[in-house]
DNA sequence: TTAGGGTTAG
């Protein structure tokens, strides 16, 4: 069963998602407050608080559990609030009516009063007149507060009055509308412990407000339900699921709510389909996006060009360019032309690939093909060029943007100073950047982030922290970049209580924290590792690949070569998976530390799990055998040419 | 309504 299916079904149900609760006999108590409070959806300092602060609202609706007499009490304060009407000598039609117009002016302490004095009646009230008074409170525009929660629940608990279908309605409606989602799973495991379900309508406006929200959990937790109870989502609200959970990182989740939807023979088209090839593809999962992909088109629905330029992206990131360029042809085949966005990523990947001669090709192929090369294209290959500190090629591709009828923008801007700072040219990048901006072109926080990063590689890291403080007066916010990049700077100057002073001036991220962990890791300073892993748990921020190769270099430094090990393991084992900086890393610290021989087994180890070494982890190996004039001799080579 | 670009940490 899918994670987010299980964990909907705990706190909804308390059972399986199939074993659908009987309708509960009208007078058989009701489930025990505590327990449905200890139930995960339903916060326990929520309640608590409830029981605490509003005892006095819900001793009124349901004085039994108070031991409050009624009788005695027609005309009385309730918290020293104010008199309250007396009404003891009213018609129970009387009292029905005033019980709606309190609740409908929002004065839910007279309509509860109201209520009370309806038990002079027998049988007397009834689980309408809750629902009456529930409805005419909300219905005015009154929001679902915390004391209407705790008479609701205090009403679910009462074995006085069983709920309806609609009290359970008017509940879940109510607590969707405020985005009190948690109490709103709750009342709803209520509502089918109870032995009513909710419509289809209930659970639609739910979703939709959930997404709405940007809660994703709470959604997937709507969707199951609805999925449960055989409703099918509608076509935007399943569209914008898919592709909040893709731009979050949530693509298994997003690809669940595609394929739990078709598993049922549900498929809205390729707009559904698009976002979800676009996330597999981008998280290096193409061969998963290439089954989905043949699954539809056997249907005989047709497949856009976005679809076909998803798999493009996907094979071409994963530097599979056999079968990138198959599939250019496949599109061809089907009649389709390649689009701007298709060149771009063929560019994008040509050019991250070392292929700029190939690149560089591409404007003029795109003319011939009737698909000119916009700005963005442009920019790719300035990027490669700038890297590549090939100056004179960028003047002359700057020269044809100018002649096409484009002007530089920002991000023309940010990959030209990036190229001139990753070459090393400080100096050059800074009067470039003062040019650029003097000259009026247009910059944004990224271009501000290359020049924050110019003052702190010239050890000005207290400069730039003063530039960034005022950048929101020259129109930029600072983004966690921007922090970054300063909390980076004060590590290099060994100023940490400096980095740890800006640390608390925004929320750092995955990157503020690798930041300082790496510079103390370096150090090998025990008490600041120790203090960051804290406040990285603390604040829930999940270790990163970043994060563990740091502390493989820091438990070598320390002497911790067992744990480094199991680190290692760790990592091939359950992730985040290591990258080959990872791999090299540890060979060099373990060789460093003078565990050449763990590392020609580490060495060992990695290459027969499919990691392929490069020239750096040969170079790292040779240099530490030929310290002792002995030569590295790797068994998967030697085996090789054996 | 869907898709492509720059700046931070190992």
């Amino acid at each position: 069963m899918n994670a987010h299916c299980s964990s909907f079904c705990s706190y909804a149900h308390g059972s399986s998602p199939s074993s659908r609760a009987p309708r509960q006999p009208s007078g058989l108590k009701r489930q025990p407050f505590l327990l449905l409070a200890a139930m995960p959806l339903c916060s326990d300092s929520v309640i608590r608080f409830c029981r605490r602060g509003l005892r006095t609202y819900s001793s009124v609706i349901f004085p039994k559990l108070a031991s409050f007499s009624s009788s005695s009490c027609a005309l009385q304060t309730i918290d020293g609030g104010g008199e309250v009407e007396s009404t003891v000598s009213s018609s129970y039609d009387d009292l029905q009516r005033g019980m709606r117009g309190h609740a409908a002016s929002g004065d839910l302490r007279q309509a509860l009063w109201t209520w009370n004095l309806m038990r002079n009646s027998p049988g007397k009230p009834t689980v309408n007149d809750f629902n009456a008074l529930v409805h005419s409170y909300l219905k005015c525009g009154n929001r679902f507060s915390d004391v209407l929660l705790e008479v609701c629940l205090r009403m679910m608990e009462s074995s006085e009055i069983a709920p309806n279908a609609i009290t359970f309605n008017l509940i879940v409606n109510g607590l969707v509308a405020v985005g009190n989602f948690r109490a709103a799973f709750f009342v709803l495991g209520q509502m089918f412990t109870s032995g009513f379900l909710p419509s289809f309508t209930l659970l639609s406006r739910w979703l939709k407000k959930c997404i709405e929200s940007n809660s994703l959990t709470d959604s997937l937790g709507v969707f199951d339900v609805m999925l449960m109870m055989d409703y099918v989502p509608t076509e935007p609200s399943v569209n914008m699921l898919i592709c909040m959970l893709s731009k979050n990182g949530m693509v298994k989740a997003a690809y669940y709510v595609f394929s739990s939807l078709l598993a049922k023979g549900c498929f809205f088209g390729v707009y559904t389909l698009n976002p979800i090839l676009w996330a597999l593809c981008k998280s290096g999962k193409t061969y998963t996006a290439l089954q989905l992909f043949y699954l539809i088109k056997k249907t005989g629905l047709g497949l856009y060009v976005c679809s076909y330029t998803a798999l493009v992206y996907g094979f071409c990131k994963e530097g599979l360019w056999e079968d990138a360029w198959w599939f250019v042809d496949e599109m061809q085949d089907s009649g389709l032309k390649p689009s701007l966005v298709t060149y771009t990523v063929l560019v994008k990947f040509l050019c991250v690939n070392g292929r700029v001669e190939e690149a560089l090709r591409y404007p003029s192929l795109m003319e011939t093909e009737g698909c000119s090369p916009d700005l963005l294209v442009y920019n790719i290959i300035l990027q490669e060029l700038s890297h590549l500190d090939r100056v004179f090629d960028i003047t002359v591709l700057l020269d044809m943007i100018v002649s096409k009828g484009y002007s530089p923008d920002a991000y023309t801007v940010a990959v030209l100073g990036g190229g001139l700072l990753k070459a090393g040219r400080v100096g050059d990048c800074v009067g470039f950047l003062l040019d650029t901006i003097s000259e009026g072109y247009p910059i944004d926080v990224a271009v501000y982030n290359i020049y924050l990063q110019c003052l702190c590689s010239q050890s000005r890291t207290t400069e730039a922290l003063y530039l960034l403080e005022r950048m929101t007066g020259a129109g930029f916010n600072p983004s966690n970049v921007s922090y970054n990049i300063i909390l980076n700077g004060f590590c290099r100057e060994n100023k940490f209580s400096k980095a740890v002073t800006l640390l608390n001036q925004f929320l750092p991220d995955v990157v503020s924290f690798n930041t300082i962990l790496s510079w103390a890791c370096r150090q090998r300073s025990s008490e600041i590792v120790e203090w960051i892993l804290c406040r990285m748990q603390n604040e829930g921020i999940t270790h990163d690949v970043f994060t563990s190769t740091c502390l493989i270099r820091y438990l070598c430094r320390v002497g911790k070569v067992s744990e480094c090990l199991k680190l290692l393991d760790n990592l091939l084992l359950n992730g985040p998976k290591p990258t080959i900086v990872t791999f090299n890393v540890a060979l060099h610290e373990l060789c460093n530390s003078g565990s050449r021989e763990i590392a020609s087994q580490v060495f060992e180890k990695f290459s027969n799990s499919g990691f392929l070494p490069n020239a750096a982890s040969y170079d790292i190996m040779s240099r530490a055998y030929a310290r002792t004039h002995a030569t590295f001799a790797p068994v998967s080579f030697v085996k090789g040419y054996g």
